[in-house]
RNA sequence: GGCGAUGUGGGUGAGUGGUCUAAGCCAAGGGUCUGCAAAACUCUUUAUCACAAGUUCGAAUCUUGUCAUCGCCUCCA
């Protein structure tokens, strides 16, 4: 059993295998934090929360690094431009340390929610000045940068092979696409800045070699995946639209500087689109995760994202989710069952579904068709339960255990039971099942009696206020939260 | 204009040479179960895979062309 995994530098499936046998090292490109998460995060997050998940699951020790942009993005790249993060700290009128600090809090909450786990370390931009100085000083030694006017360039024509992720590389043709600014100080229009020297009224600035200035916009991931996990890397992951030029100038600047092989698989997940367009900050359609969670399960969300393909597109709609929802809750229901169930004499083999869902994982992070496997495997459980002999306890739990290890500790779309339990704290729960288990034993009584005006608005009352659903089942009576609310 | 990708049933979404008379989910309809529901199970309905040509014994799957859509080429997951 080997795991593949889609190379975008290649543009083909390859059999993955660390540099280090057991360790993994992955980089994956974190969030500029000048504005809460949107969707897309969440798909790009959730994707790559799965295949660390999965490379864990697989035996590796992954060390998972993803960074926080807090300073260095412009608006523009033509020299000109503002600094996101010090522009929103103006319309807030606050200064750009607590607009990172803030949007970095939100961005953590909202990931949690969605069940996505924590980075082994999440360095931020602006606490590693000097090993970004560094990394320029060495380029700027090894003539392939250069500094005008206290600004400093990476030369792309002194690295061979610039754009090879991309596909972009010939220059020439791409400089006649391009708006040459008429103040820059660059030699070729496509190199890029490493260094820029700040004016007066730029917050963010700190001193160095060349000016009192910040650093350039793609420096920061390379030189902090350099200093956590070595000038070679297992995995590099981000956004598709970040192919180009962010990842094409990381991999010039690494390359050109330590002269070894900076990323051994490129992983690019696709966009969110909304009606067909895509989802972003700039176009203003995008769907914030805090306002989606006032009306969506985060699982739900996780669930909805996982089955569509990493690399493919994800369209949002109200619909779609909709039946995101009504299908995980089939699967919720059938651990519910599963759980609940009485011993029983019958068989049932999830050896074969488990086979399946490990192909289906190895083969490129194939969430859908895993998520098909499980569809399927609650199929044939359910069915199992209908039977009169119904599962034997030793079957029944290796099923949960496949289950649990599947569902909950790779695709992360089983835990919400235990989640919203921990939240609201045991003795309430405690409390709130006794009544419930009450209510039950009052409407059964009812109902023995066939007393069903009683018992029925038992049940619709409660599925109208407060969104429990009861369900007769041969097993007795048993209640759900109908989800939605 | 350049680079990259996609086009599969009512919706969604897998499938990259034969097991595809195309998975799974949602939606629709019939049945079993039930006091009635719900849930579950079961059956059924809607696809020859954008279009055209080609390669092959054989293609949704490879090649070429056409059309359409999307992303990137300014920050963006």
């Amino acid at each position: 059993m080997s795991l593949f995994i889609y190379n975008s530098l290649s543009r083909t499936k390859e059999q993955f295998e660390p540099l280090h046998p057991e360790m993994v090292s992955m980089y994956v490109c974190g969030p500029t934090v000048y504005g809460h998460a949107h969707l897309g995060h969440a798909k790009s997050y959730v994707s790559f929360d799965v295949v660390v998940r999965w490379l864990r699951q697989s035996g590796y020790r992954v060390k998972y690094v993803q960074n926080i942009t807090d300073v260095g993005h412009l608006t523009d790249d033509a020299d000109e431009g503002e600094d996101k993060i010090s522009k929103q700290a103006s319309l807030e009128k606050t200064d750009p340390m607590e607009i990172a600090q803030f949007y970095t809090r939100s961005f953590y909450e909202d990931m949690d929610r969605l069940g996505v786990l924590r980075p082994n370390i999440a360095p931020a931009a602006t606490a590693h000045i000097p090993e970004q100085i560094d990394l320029i000083e060495r380029l700027v030694k090894s003539g392939h940068a250069y500094e005008v006017n206290g600004n400093v360039y990476f030369s792309v024509k002194s690295f061979d092979g610039y754009g090879k992720l991309s596909g972009r590389t010939d220059q020439d043709a791409l400089q006649s696409g391009i708006r040459v600014g008429i103040r820059s100080d660059k030699r070729e229009s496509s190199d890029f800045a490493l260094w820029k020297k700040a004016d007066e009224r730029h917050l963010m600035k700190w001193n160095s070699p060349w000016s009192v200035g910040y650093p350039g916009w793609h420096l920061e991931c390379s030189a902090m995946s350099m200093k956590y996990l070595g000038e070679s890397i297992d995995i590099h992951g981000g956004g598709m639209e970040n192919k180009f030029p962010h990842h094409d100038c990381e991999i010039a600047q690494s390359e050109a500087a330590t002269g070894k092989p900076y990323v051994r698989f490129w992983m690019h997940n696709n966009m969110v689109t909304i009606n067909g367009i895509k989802m972003g900050k700039s176009l203003n359609n995008s769907v914030n995760l805090k306002d989606l969670f006032r009306e969506t399960d985060p699982l739900v969300i996780r669930f909805f994202i996982l089955q569509s393909h990493y690399r493919s597109q994800l369209d949002y709609s109200e619909t779609a989710i909709k039946a995101s929802r009504t299908g995980l809750e089939k699967l919720h229901e059938t651990q519910r069952r599963l759980r609940e169930q009485k011993d029983g004499t019958g068989v049932f083999d999830c050896e074969p579904f488990a086979r399946r869902f490990t192909e289906a994982m190895d083969d490129d992070f194939n969430t859908p068709i895993a998520i098909a496997v499980l569809f399927e495997l609650s199929k044939a459980i359910n069915a199992a339960l209908d039977q009169h002999n119904g599962i034997a306890d030793g079957s029944c739990k290796e099923v949960q255990a496949f289950i649990n290890q599947a569902g909950k500790e790779t695709l992360g779309i089983f835990d919400q039971n235990d989640r919203d339990k921990n939240r609201e704290g045991k003795e309430s729960t405690r409390k709130f099942e006794a009544v419930m288990e009450l209510l039950l034993q009052l409407r059964a009584e009812a109902r023995e009696q066939k007393d069903f005006a009683l018992s029925d608005k038992i049940r619709d009352l409660l599925l109208i206020k407060s969104g429990i659903e009861i369900k007769d089942t041969k097993e007795g009576a048993s209640w759900s939260w109908k989800s939605g609310a």
